[in-house]
DNA sequence: GGCCGGTGCTAAATCGATTTAGCAACACGC
DNA sequence: GCGTGTTGCTAAATCGATTTAGCACCGGCC
């Protein structure tokens, strides 16, 4: 394609109008008295010149730019951070809005050098993602620009969105009780006691909240719980080994705080000779890529990715919504929790 | 934070200056006959009223934004989609420029769309990406436009960053061939007669054909070859399945032409009751998340994605980078190929 | 005939930068 | 004392839109 860009200038002059009238018209600007003709030939010169307007300019003078910050700690390493993105930006191209995407390590240098590389741009809103949910800090942000937290908190900006980790607990819960698991529950990944005071992060905080009222309320206590600092396959895999050892067939149910734990305790389970369901079964929490895989499926409740992406740029684009916004944790059902009677 | 931005001409009265000294003095411009005194003056104006040019502005006059558009059909589903996000974002803050992140799911109509939104920002160039490599369309894009295709290839745009997966086939098999395998190996995933006039992947091509060539240049010649359509466990499970049945012990090592095969494999030679690499060994391609969460860990031949993100950022910025630039696909050994005599 | 109000449109200012063109003051050479 | 350069700086144009303020014309009414 060649030749420059089509402006309102040419638009007009080939109506036989002012620009002031092209624009007017354009927009869709009401109680402007131009004539229906004066409509038809700029909407028609238009349409016949492919003119689109440039928004550069047009951000310069409407402090307008139908574009949204979004800042994240980390874009990558996990199928969460893309999830965020992804759902950010299906929301975001049905406002007609665009996303300008930026990394910072969770480095407080780099996030403010990404606060100032977005509002050098004119942002309309800037979101604030992370992937370890947690009180964020934010730079310095003028008054007037929206700020969301997605997966985080701020004192100074009241917009988060998180997911709904207590109804989830309680789900993972609910779910087993309904299959007739009441002995012989393990929780992998979190003891009460040994992680007393230590602070793993505000939504798992809520996570095992849920768990352990929904619990509660059936009178149900765990067989065992396992502390695992950090949630990795291989640690989920020692742990089980242990684990089984341990406790043997007394074991019926496990309630792995996540999908890598429940990998490892697979592994652990296979070489022990024990069938999942059969003589054990799993619930977990995220639906990794990872679960889909295992075999059985695991059944796990999710962590609603795409949704608290769009969420939250339906937070940024309405000024109106404020608060928490919790997004529901939908069940995957798969086939690692077996029905006893 | 409150108030108006500071704009350029808040620092040159403060400078007691013309905007037009102070524009020439931040912007470093060589050969004006600017004082010492009045640069003094502008620099400790701007630092102290915290000055940052408005990118808006300054695009309208400069048609440069600072801003690549990063159009890609699919940014969630793969860690290789993110993987290219993430390495295009570390070269673009490298050099001081930001990402529009646009996604298309391959429709060409939002691909349309895509394009004009990020040309109405006036951005300095696109990356047209892609997870299935292949020939792209992409939409009319203005002359001056720079269009570098990411893991893609377009016969108007010839700038191409993809990943050297020609090599990356050879060095599988040298991998095998270094450890001694000669007899019973198996390629998983493609048959050459079955799916002769079949097109795959462009990539997908050159890896095949540089597993052929590494074959016959050490004369060797697979036990089996075994067509699957779609790379998925469950697909790989099921076709391992059937050849540990037909080959026995035959089979003693298996080339998986990504790792989600090799996953497959892995669980039905687990049920087979044969130990990798003890019985059997493996190499795969892609270096998924999961290739490190196997046991024992998958050596695999990586899909360099963060590098191919960098290598399209800076094939942007340089307007001499042109053709195809191959990324070397990095082999990472863990412990799934053993040895043998 | 003059005033009023409505209709249909446009000139010019504006946003915040960059860039072009050129002015005033001074030194120098002859 | 007069042209010629150099030095140090600025006024104004420009990018492409939106928006404010207001002009010219017409018809109706007294």
């Amino acid at each position: 394609m060649a030749g420059k860009r089509v402006t309102l200038a040419d638009v007009a002059r080939r109506a036989g109008l002012s620009s002031t009238a092209a624009s007017m018209i354009l927009n869709g600007r009401p109680d402007t008295r131009l004539s229906q003709d004066a409509h038809d030939r700029v909407i028609h010169a238009a349409a016949e010149l492919g003119y689109r307007p440039n928004l550069t300019a047009r951000g310069l003078r409407t402090e307008r730019t139908d574009t949204i910050g979004f800042i994240s700690d980390v874009v990558a390493t996990t199928r969460f951070a893309s999830g965020l993105i992804k759902g950010a930006l299906d929301n975001a191209h049905a406002a007609g809005h665009v996303l300008l995407v930026l990394e910072t390590a969770g480095e407080p240098q780099r996030e403010a050098e990404a606060v100032e590389a977005v509002l050098d741009r004119q942002v309309d809103g800037v979101i604030f993602a992370t992937m370890r949910s947690r009180e964020l800090y934010v730079p310095p942000v003028p008054d007037g620009t929206r700020v969301v937290l997605l997966n985080a908190t701020n004192e100074q900006h009241p917009v988060s969105v998180l997911p709904d980790e207590y109804a989830g607990g309680r789900a993972a819960i609910e779910l087993l009780a309904e299959a007739g698991h009441r002995e012989g529950i393990l929780l992998l990944g979190h003891d009460a006691e040994k992680e007393r005071g230590l602070f793993r992060s505000m939504t798992v905080a809520r996570r095992i909240a849920g768990i352990r009222d929904a619990m509660a309320e059936r009178s149900l206590a765990f067989l065992a719980e396992e502390s695992i600092w950090l949630w990795e396959p291989q640690n989920g895999y020692a742990a089980m080994t242990k684990l089984i050892k341990r406790h043997g067939r007394a074991l019926q149910a496990i309630v792995a705080l996540n999908d890598r734990l429940a990998f490892g305790a697979y592994q652990a389970l296979a070489e022990a000779g024990l069938s999942v369901p059969g003589d054990v079964s799993i619930v977990s929490f995220d639906n990794d890529e990872l679960a889909a895989y295992m075999r059985p499926g695991l059944t796990t409740i999710a962590l609603p990715h795409e949704a608290m992406g769009r969420a939250a740029v339906d937070a940024v684009l309405d000024p109106d919504r404020t608060g928490e916004i919790l997004v529901p944790m939908p069940v995957v059902e798969r086939d690692s929790v077996a029905h006893v009677s």
